[in-house]
DNA sequence: GTTTGTCTACGAATTCATTCGTAGGTTAAA
DNA sequence: TTTAACCTACGAATGAATTCGTAGACAAAC
């Protein structure tokens, strides 16, 4: 079943998969909680945008008591990794480097994750050596 | 005057400022070419789009002959930087780093690139060096 | 048992982005 | 000078995203 089309998850739909990933299964009140800790949302708004994820297959559900349980029908690195190439297009022309010297000038990286990203790439690079050979 | 609300442009008004950036300023026809060359858009589309386009800020123009030339009005770096990070707020959480790795990790980096955001890397720790001591 | 609270479903309003048709004006060519 | 090509302006249709009100079902409390 459809495995086909991209994810496109709107910001609305992607907050409530970004709960859904980490905290795992949810009822929507649990969910419109936890949306409501950074603004506030009604709940039957909450339920129609998790309803509509449903359809687009986003999501899916546990009807088998009252309080419905919805789960990520999509996964979390596949779509980060979807809306990042999307956004790589449209913000820096399809440059990921223009994205990363971008995203690493903007002070808030620490001196441990830039050594972190250093060792990652020093990774990659011996991978390709490797390789290569 | 209003230089204070964010600047938050379209997937299509983007891509009229990525040309506008490109090419510098150019009238409604010309931007329109280049749009066609990447998918088809009828020119009212692209004239209304850009009329819209004016109303928020985003360009101004010069009306002084017949066929009014566009120019961007607000800074690559500075509208790269505030998508940026309102994408890494919805899309990874807040993590810049994440982000990084992620897009690091999608094999399109080549080593000449890799070589270069290591480089990048180091300048920043040296400037911090600097500035702790 | 009736009231109160919680759940789902759904219709409808609103707003925004995108699209295009058409009208009206200017320039230039035939 | 009439025609053709091109320009801007603008109204309006469409579709998507978001919001919320209300209705109806069920359960628990009183």
């Amino acid at each position: 079943m459809s495995k086909d089309h991209p994810i496109r998850p709107t910001e609305s739909e992607l907050e409530i998969l970004q709960i859904l990933w980490q905290a795992g299964p949810c009822s929507v009140r649990s969910v419109n909680d936890r949306l409501n800790e950074q603004r506030e949302v009604g709940y039957t708004t909450t339920l129609k945008i998790m309803q509509l994820m449903l359809n687009k297959e986003l999501v899916a559900r546990d009807t088998s008591s009252r309080t419905h349980i919805y789960r990520a029908a999509v996964a979390e690195g596949n779509t980060r990794a979807q809306l990042l190439d999307r956004f790589v297009d449209t913000a820096f022309r399809g440059s990921a480097m223009d994205l990363v010297m971008q995203a690493l000038g903007n002070q808030d990286t620490s001196e441990d994750e830039l050594a972190e990203i250093k060792a990652f790439i020093q990774q990659i690079e011996s991978q390709r050596k490797k390789g290569k050979s």
